[in-house]
DNA sequence: TAAATACATTGACAAACATCTATATAATGC
DNA sequence: GCATTATATAGATGTTTGTCAATGTATTTA
């Protein structure tokens, strides 16, 4: 899992409201397509980044991209960014023996 | 809160790489600049980043600047992520009568 | 098999970005 | 006040990114 990535790819307005569209929901391209002000080639290359990266996950469907989030890429990205929030005292601060 | 912007400012493996150096520790940029490969400048443009967005406070102290991680706007974050693994029934996905 | 539909890829291009060197600013100590 | 230290800003530059028009590739249907 490629975090970096991940912020890459959600660092873009309108990728990330495309994420966020995707929330608890799935979404052809054509779909998401009427949503955006965007080009059908901008969408494929703003799909592309989202799958690049895993937290969004797209499956074949005919004619169809049926495209929903990868919660458990998104979970781990959680964990790092509340890795941040570790208490000062848990992470020993050079008073810890081992 | 632009989450977009935090989502920028992590999108960069440099600046990934000093927020998670900043867990519960206040750092200086002199600190920082050991640990990586780039010039006072670059620092100083990636801290102005991390600072822009909230994800990092700074505090000058004397000809120091201490950076800490801005808990409140990581919390944030982690819950407009969280907001994408909401359950598909609590969403209502046109059954709810409201 | 031919037409239509959904999506991906390519190539071009302007805008944004990360980086550097050089210089400026601000605080400290002599 | 002057030298030193820490950090910020400005300007230049190569790279990456987001966008489009044009075209390619599957898949379905008539």
């Amino acid at each position: 899992m490629d975090v970096v990535a991940c912020f890459k790819a959600l660092s873009d307005e309108t990728r990330y409201k495309i994420f966020m569209k995707l929330r608890s929901k799935e979404l052809c391209a054509c779909d998401l397509l009427e949503d955006f002000d965007i080009t059908q080639p901008t969408l494929s290359f703003h799909m592309k980044k989202l799958l690049e990266c895993g937290l969004v996950n797209g499956q074949k469907d005919g004619i169809w991209m049926r495209y929903r989030i990868n919660e458990y890429i998104v979970k781990e990205v959680i964990l790092l960014l509340e890795s941040s929030l570790v208490p000062v005292e848990s992470l020993c601060e050079g008073k810890c023996v081992s």
